[in-house]
DNA sequence: CCGTTGACGCCAT
DNA sequence: TATGGCGCCAACG
């Protein structure tokens, strides 16, 4: 068994973790994994979650609650329309009320 | 093969 | 408080 799996694997486990109605931040995922520093390849690897139907790219957003990744959807308007359709508000493509709806891994799972 | 870019985040100034 | 630069890993040209 090797521990080191990949690191885009390990980042759409996560994701798929991710409760309806909640979201995330790059740098949370990426600390959970243990490479809080790697953030940015979190977001990368999101880029390429576009093969994996079961990772809910729109719950992931950067630290400020900001969809910044929202123009890399199907459409621009895909990420915040689903964040609202799971009770999220989002305004200007930012969450409102991230820090309610903000889901730790670190908190919620155990590493 | 080398250089640049990218859905980010933290530190320094 | 705000702005700029660096780090980290992988993919692309």
């Amino acid at each position: 068994m090797k521990e080191k799996n990949d690191f885009f694997d390990q980042v759409y486990q996560v994701v798929r973790l991710i409760p309806k109605g909640r979201v995330t931040s790059y740098g949370a995922i990426a600390k959970y994994l243990g490479a809080a520093k790697s953030s940015r390849v979190v977001g990368y690897a999101m880029n390429a979650s576009h093969e994996m139907e079961d990772v809910p790219a729109h719950r992931v957003v950067n630290r400020n609650g900001l969809l910044t990744g929202k123009m890399h959807f199907k459409t621009p308007d895909t990420m915040e329309t689903s964040l609202e359709a799971e009770g999220i508000k989002v305004k200007n493509d930012q969450i409102q009320n991230f820090k309610e709806v903000f889901w730790d891994p670190m908190e919620e799972l155990e590493i």
